[in-house]
RNA sequence: GCCCGGGUGGUGGAAUGGUAGACACGGCAGAUUCAAAAUCUGCUGCUCUUACGAGCGUGCGAGUUCGAGUCUCGCCCCGGGCACCA
């Protein structure tokens, strides 16, 4: 017999999709719609394996709603601006746009080979002029709503290339081209008033009831909301204009425990310090030679420098603290100052024990004073302590009774308020960068920043730009940035830098309703097709883009672009785990692919040269780290159906997959059975009907069951599972020899139609084997036959003190004294209790029997 | 460091608190073949046992329960995020 000619079969029935316009969407509201979307692609330059699985699922989501009648809306676009484009730029002296737009030709066509039912006419780019126009016009509505300021911020510095480094581009604090130290520098940027919206952002995760829990925990704890108290210190001896340090604390419960106040090093008091004591200008210029990540913050060694200044304890004016820098504050948290108690609190004994400060427990119990040794001491709410004013032995409250009643208590004696405080920072968009969205503000000295006119949208980037040293080109460029000022007329500069790339992904959503759209959306459009009903990307977007997304689409409803019913633009959300491989390093420090990679006498070493190599963690696939795989070989040599099936088989969708070559040579196996299979049974089939035979009734009941169970499996995003019941159905199928043709035909027909959301190509080859004339593409999805489903009989596994040891067939509908009757008759149970009566029997009709002796 | 997630045979994994290992990969044996590939059939958690069967088994240690991979507490290891990677 032939084989199954993927190649073939696939470019064919791509075709037959294209002619029929398969997957243009239409809006039509006399149809229920149905809006899948993955996150889209960033143009790195071929497609990955994380892509592959990526679409693979969304198209079995887009595939499966279609046969369920719903009007889908499935589109695909690119990510296209950001820092790579850039870095090629200076590597290879192409332009950014002809590298993104050549990147973005070559996986476009890699992705029109994965055969996924998108609808290509609605594709763009972000750095598509007419797409960044309308974010420019959003900017300017949002500046204009006062959601956009101004303000200073630090950002990573390289001395040497004298640029703006990401936080990817700081290497062990060093920058990634110069090797210099990096430090912090201050510049003034550009804000979007996301902290504005923080408890509305919040409360509104209660109602994203179809988002994974651990997305909507993660964005509680990142938006961070706390309630504590703010107080402010009295300084001994202040310096003019520091009468008062306000601090802020989660933990007013332990104030009578303070042993130092400690500030951030770009608090305005260190700030004034360091004219006139150089050693605290020393230390403060130490804490800046650190970049801005949280991360490297807060593992950085815990370290204080002793600014000679003293407050005084606000419930005893006598009691004075020493006032510390400490690296391990952030200015943009609270008031940029706290106050440290040492017994409770581990990071701040830490700080005592090196410092030598005082650990004083505020939880003491009557004999155990000597409790904080190393670890910090948490008090519990069922515990029963004494909470006594350390100093005079005063009892003020008995028993920790929470923030709320030690605030209540400081309320009342007049120390500071309570205040609500959240983690959440405003979103600082300003990049000084060249591949992004020029922010369309133009900077004059009377008039200050000024809005450009809307009729001069877009601001469009030059393109005669060079990346031959490092900065901002467009801060360079001889005289893109010179421009009147459209107010006064005055010589004016253009705002030289260029949105967060996050700016662009926070709302193509709803730029694929209409993506050609005078304005950033069409109300017509956004009214049929919003919400997303289902969103897929990578868990690690669980946070930030996610978030931002939240955030503009709110924006957008404010300045009138989305109803205020679209404002959660995704209605459910799957976070897809990361497909993952080893890293291999040379030992002159480069990354390689896996692909330089050979096995060589059982190590791995490069292919190129037989050199050593260093065997890294299994991590995500990134550009950056090199261990990506090519999926374009699996689909030469397989074809798409294969990559898709394969890389929907066996791992739930939901976990990590570590990458392995083994295993899409069987898939492609797999799917060849399926096909001689179904060739097999549509050249056997018979024009009359004949009669049904005993081994029909097994079959049908498989073939329901398994329909059920599929159907299922997709609506739960268990795509693993739903592809294992497409196996046992092959297999049932292909034990079937003695079912009548009619049935096994029923059962083929059943098996391309659940199959043809992941294998859509060989899906329809195979339905049109057996004589269907619709294609399956419009083909409706099947339904299970309810009688199918269940057995008369049941087996009921019977345990003896916990451990199986027999099994008794029983009617399913069976009455409890008859399933035990049954149970206690066995002679396998019988023997296990050796003898001795049941002292209970638990019976739990449908499941199972355990006799307790 | 902080927040989130994960850990089950040789491998990927399955299992509303109810038969641990569905399904697949790999492996072994057999059929077919001059031979091989392909295909088909059977076996395949570990240990002991000719067999029947028994014991042990879901990262580690406790606990709740008639019954725990699943729930609780304490650990270990791995991955993701940490605000300028996308």
């Amino acid at each position: 017999m032939s084989r199954y000619n993927a190649a073939e079969a696939e470019l064919k029935w791509r075709k037959t999709w294209d002619e029929m316009n398969a997957f243009e969407a239409v809006r039509d509201p006399s149809r229920p719609k149905y809006y899948v979307l993955e996150m889209f692609p960033y143009p790195s330059g071929r497609i990955h394996m994380g892509h592959v699985r990526n679409y693979a699922m969304g198209d079995v989501i887009a595939r499966y709603k279609r046969a369920q009648g719903f009007n889908v809306l499935h589109p695909m676009g690119w990510d296209a601006f950001g820092m790579p484009a850039e870095n090629a730029a200076m590597e290879r002296g192409s332009h950014p746009a002809k590298w993104t737009y050549d990147n973005i030709a070559t996986m476009r066509e890699q992705l029109k080979m994965m055969g996924l039912s998108l609808d290509w006419s609605r594709e763009f780019a972000t750095c598509d002029p007419e797409y960044y126009a309308q974010q420019q016009a959003m900017f300017l509505d949002m500046y204009k709503a006062g959601l956009v300021y101004r303000k200073s911020s630090t950002v990573n510095w390289d001395p040497v290339d004298m640029t703006v480094l990401a936080n990817e581009q700081v290497i062990d604090g060093k920058g990634w081209r110069s090797g210099a130290p990096v430090e912090r520098r201050e510049l003034t940027q550009w804000f979007f008033r996301i902290s504005d919206m923080a408890d509305e952002l919040l409360t509104a995760i209660d109602g994203l009831t179809e988002w994974p829990e651990k997305v909507r925990l993660m964005q509680r704890n990142w938006i961070g909301k706390s309630r504590g108290l703010q107080f402010a210190f009295d300084v001994v001896d202040a310096p003019d204009g520091h009468e008062k340090l306000e601090v802020y604390t989660t933990r007013p419960d332990t104030l009578l425990g303070a042993s130092f106040a400690a500030i951030a090093a770009d608090h305005p008091l260190a700030k004034s310090l360091e004219a006139s004591n150089p050693d605290l200008a020393a230390f403060a210029a130490e804490c800046r030679r650190m970049g801005t990540s949280e991360e490297e913050m807060e593992r950085a060694e815990k370290l204080g420098f002793d600014t000679g200044l003293r407050v005084r304890h606000p419930f005893d004016p006598d009691w004075e603290l020493p006032v510390y820098i400490a690296n391990f504050i952030l200015m943009d948290y609270g008031t940029g100052a706290i106050f440290g108690c040492p017994a409770h609190d581990q990071r701040d004994l830490d700080f005592a024990r090196k410092y030598g400060l005082p650990v004083t427990d505020v939880y003491c119990t009557q004999d155990s004073e000597e409790r904080v040794g190393g670890t910090a001491y948490i008090p519990l709410k069922s515990e029963t302590v004494r909470y006594v004013r350390a100093l005079a032995g005063e009892e003020i409250m008995t028993g920790y009774q929470g923030v709320d009643a030690a605030i209540a208590h400081c309320e009342a004696a007049g120390v500071g308020k309570g205040v609500v405080n959240f983690r959440l920072r405003d979103w600082g968009v300003s990049r000084q960068r060249y591949w992004g969205c020029p922010i369309p503000i133009i900077h004059c000295d009377t008039c200050g920043p000024v809005p450009v006119p809307r009729e001069q949208l877009p601001v469009r980037l030059p393109e005669d730009v060079s990346f031959d040293k490092p900065g901002n080109p467009l801060d360079r460029h001889a005289n893109w940035k010179h421009v009147p000022c459209p107010d006064c007329g005055a010589e004016a500069r253009r705002e030289t830098d260029t949105m967060d790339t996050f700016a662009d992904s926070s709302w193509y959503y709803a730029r694929f309703t209409n993506p050609n759209a005078e304005t950033p959306t069409d109300a017509m459009d956004v009214e049929y097709w919003m919400n997303v009903d289902q969103y897929i990307g990578g868990v690690e977007h669980a946070i930030l883009h996610l978030l931002y997304s939240r955030f503009w689409a709110r924006a957008m409803h404010l300045t009138g672009h989305l109803p205020a019913e679209a404002i959660e633009p995704f209605n459910a959300l799957f976070t897809q785990g990361m497909v993952c491989h080893e890293t291999y390093e040379s030992d002159d420090g480069r990354w390689l692919t896996p692909a330089e990679v050979i096995e060589k006498d059982g190590r791995k070493v490069e292919a190129a040269t037989g050199a050593p190599i260093t065997i890294g963690p299994v991590i995500k696939m990134s550009k950056s780290k090199k261990n990506v795989v090519d999926p374009e070989h699996i689909i030469q040599e397989y074809g798409a159906d294969t990559a898709r099936w394969f890389m929907l088989s066996d791992s739930p969708p939901e976990r990590d997959v570590e990458w392995t070559a083994a295993g899409a040579e069987a898939a492609s196996r797999h799917l060849q059975r399926v096909w001689r299979l179904v060739t097999e049974i549509a050249e056997s089939r018979s024009d009359t009907e004949s009669t049904p035979l005993p081994a029909d009734k097994a079959l049908r009941q498989a073939t329901h069951r398994v329909i059920d169970g599929v159907t299922k499996d997709i609506e739960g995003f268990a795509f693993n599972k739903a592809v294992a019941r497409m196996y046992e159905l092959t297999n049932a199928l292909m034990k079937s020899g003695d079912a009548s043709p009619a049935v096994r035909r029923e059962a083929a027909a059943a098996l391309a139609q659940l199959m043809a959301p992941v294998t859509p190509h060989l899906s329809e080859e195979i339905w049109a084997r057996l004589g269907m004339e619709t294609p399956l593409v419009s083909s409706p999805w099947p339904t299970a036959d309810p009688t199918l489903l269940v057995d008369d009989l049941i087996r009921l596994p019977v345990q003896v003190n916990g451990k199986r040891r027999s099994e008794i067939e029983i009617a399913k509908d069976a009455a409890k004294e008859d399933i035990e009757a049954a149970a206690l008759a066995d002679a396998a149970v019988a023997r296990a209790m050796g003898g001795a009566a049941p002292r209970k029997v638990i019976v739990v009709p449908g499941r199972i029997v355990n006799v307790v002796v």
